[in-house]
DNA sequence: CTAGGGTTAG
């Protein structure tokens, strides 16, 4: 109901209107206006000697709130509202069409209800987001003496997920087995998905573990938990274990994998699990296409993203945001501008994502005034209120523009809650402009949320390195021990022949290492004939500058790069993907390198991709 | 009447 009534308010009151295509337009309005031919299904007349089951059949031909609401008000009068499958068939329409307050009110009025009344009142309030209504009636089920059942209990198990209450899940779980219902594979199914989308990714995989019989839509839940929980590679184990035991993968898991070779960066994989859909023949429709646009965009290859795009025969506001944030992580603020034009013309709506994406792909390509302009537009124009995440995109544009005053004066000035990552981007702004004055504020605000990201402190660190204000290094360094905080170890990787090769700083494990360091021996002589001085201002500890140098030479990125470049033949680009974000030694050595070895290096690192070419970054050094 | 899928700042 509430998404109904916003969305009546957005189009009359912004004149959003004038921004659908005519035939949007109508299809919007004929769906919530009844057709009057098509509201009597049932005469007056005819519905005397009407049984139950030709109401049912009836029930099931409605495709409005308003034929329900008629049928409904027949078969109260007749009386065969009393009919127990009838009254429960009724509720379950109402549901699913989004009629909760008639759902529930015809609900409490049930004189007689089985488990099937239950659960569809239930499963009726998680499927439209009411969770505490949801939780309600579990409980009224349970004091009324009833056993919750193999229906009504993933219900409930999804609300806890919905709404990350492990605690409540895990007393759910108690329930499962206290009915002996963890040997149903829905139950259990949706346990492991609750485990696992809220951070309990090994009690997901243990009960998992237990489970006799895995079928396909459980093996799928696996694999997308493993991929959301940034464990990709297990993802894959599972997917590759599911094939082995001869399980044909659908639609749904062929999403799920391709979300996973998102999340690992890895283009040679993403083009096998590409010429499989191809080969198998899935259509691309809204769902399988978005994840495929997301999947070329985060594997480095921008072209092969706009190509699945373009070729999709639908698309919808994700689809666009989607493509419009791929864009924005590589750089190409312009061409995230005009495709946010053919969106509008199109007739797609943009919602709060859409701007997340558009006001990500300024800040990133310096494209000040367009995003400021977009930030002033979208609750104006659009009905989507600036949250956190808006503020923050508009903190790192004016910051990253050096107009840090504006960016401080912002923040001040908001009126919603201000999290953690908002004042990163503030401090991030500071460090790259050396700003050191304004650093104090905001780091006591940052620290006062007691932050549990590691990387929240080596920023910290980082700048205070910098400016040489090593007690102050070390006091951070100290609260990171006391809060037992350690540092995210940086890994890069590369993929070759289909294997994916991990390095850490100073690796030596690889089979090939010394091939790799005499390689990396000799870039950096050419490079510092070139005039390469390393950057030791990136290295966060306070040691001499031997050390120092040595931290640096054997950066992750270094090693998989000079792997890269003794393990693939002349001219192929170099696709590395970096956990963290890359250091500012490392960018400048990828310039240089992929000029003396006229190769195109593509690197994927927390936050965005950097192309480099001839010696030049896509990201223009401004990141 | 039941389970799984796509976009999101730093």
């Amino acid at each position: 109901m509430f998404k109904l009534k916003s969305q009546a308010t957005l189009l009359s009151s912004h004149g959003i209107l004038r921004f659908f295509s005519a035939s949007a337009a109508a299809a919007a309005i004929s769906d919530t206006i009844p057709q009057p031919q098509q509201s009597t299904l049932v005469s007056n007349a005819q519905i005397k000697d009407m049984n139950p089951e030709f109401f049912i059949s009836t029930l099931f031909k409605c495709r409005n709130i308003f034929q329900i609401k008629q049928v409904h008000a027949q078969v109260t009068t007749t009386g065969i509202i009393h009919d127990l499958v009838v009254a429960n068939k009724l509720l379950y329409i109402c549901a699913k069409h989004k009629d909760l307050v008639s759902a529930h009110l015809l609900f409490n009025k049930m004189e007689e209800r089985d488990p099937v009344s239950w659960s569809v009142m239930i499963g009726g309030f998680v499927r439209n987001g009411d969770y505490d209504h949801c939780f309600q009636t579990f409980r009224e089920l349970i004091r009324g003496g009833s056993k919750p059942d193999n229906f009504s209990l993933p219900f409930v198990i999804k609300a806890c997920r919905d709404t990350m209450g492990l605690i409540m899940g895990t007393l759910i779980h108690s329930t499962v087995l206290k009915n002996g219902l963890h040997l149903d594979n829905f139950v259990c199914s949706t346990l492991v998905d609750m485990y696992a989308k809220c951070g309990m990714i090994d009690n997901a995989k243990k009960l998992f573990d237990r489970m006799p019989k895995k079928d396909l839509v459980t093996r799928t839940v696996m694999i997308a938990g493993y991929a959301e929980c940034g464990k990709p590679n297990e993802s894959w184990v599972l997917f590759d274990q599911m094939r082995k035991d001869g399980f044909v993968p659908d639609k749904v898991a062929m999403v799920t994998i391709v979300n996973a070779c998102a999340k690992l960066g890895a283009m040679n994989k993403s083009r096998l699990v590409h010429d499989y859909i191809c080969a198998k023949r899935y259509s691309l429709d809204v769902e399988l296409g978005t994840a495929m646009i997301d999947m070329y965009a985060k594997c480095g290859s921008i072209d092969s993203a706009r190509e699945i795009f373009d070729r999709m025969e639908q698309r919808n506001v994700i689809s666009w945001s989607a493509m419009i944030g791929a864009y924005g992580y590589h750089g190409q603020g312009r061409e995230a501008l005009d495709l946010f034009r053919m969106m509008l013309n199109s007739g797609v709506i943009p919602n709060r994502i859409t701007f997340i994406s558009l006001l990500y792909a300024c800040s990133h390509a310096g494209l000040v005034d367009d995003g400021l302009q977009l930030f002033s537009l979208m609750s104006v124009s659009y009905g989507v209120r600036p949250d956190v995440k808006h503020y923050t995109c508009m903190v790192d544009l004016l910051g990253r523009a050096g107009r840090l005053d504006e960016a401080l004066r912002l923040i001040e000035s908001m009126k919603v809650e201000k999290d953690e990552g908002i004042w990163c981007a503030f401090l991030g702004a500071c460090r790259i402009h050396k700003q050191v004055d304004l650093v104090d504020k905001a780091a006591k605000l940052l620290l006062s949320l007691q932050t549990q990201n590691p990387g929240h402190y080596i920023l910290l660190s980082n700048i205070y390195a910098n400016a040489g204000r090593w007690k102050d290094v070390a006091k951070i360094r100290n609260l990171m021990t006391k809060r037992r905080l350690k540092k995210i170890p940086g890994y890069t990787w590369i993929e070759v022949d289909n294997i994916i090769y991990q390095f850490g700083a100073g690796d030596n494990s690889h089979l090939r290492s010394k091939e790799i360091y005499e390689m990396l021996k000799s870039l950096t002589q050419k490079l510092e004939s070139a005039g390469y001085v390393p950057d030791t201002n990136s290295v966060l500890h306070d040691v001499d500058e031997e050390v120092k140098l040595g931290i640096l030479y054997a950066h992750s990125e270094k090693l998989a790069i000079a792997f890269g470049l003794i393990a693939t033949p002349d001219g192929t680009p170099i696709r590395i993907t970096k956990n963290l974000r890359v250091c500012g030694d490392c960018h400048t050595f990828c310039k240089l390198v992929s000029t003396i070895t006229q190769r195109d290096i593509i690197v994927r690192d927390a936050n965005r991709f950097h192309h480099f070419k001839e010696g030049i970054c896509s990201c223009g050094d401004y990141w």
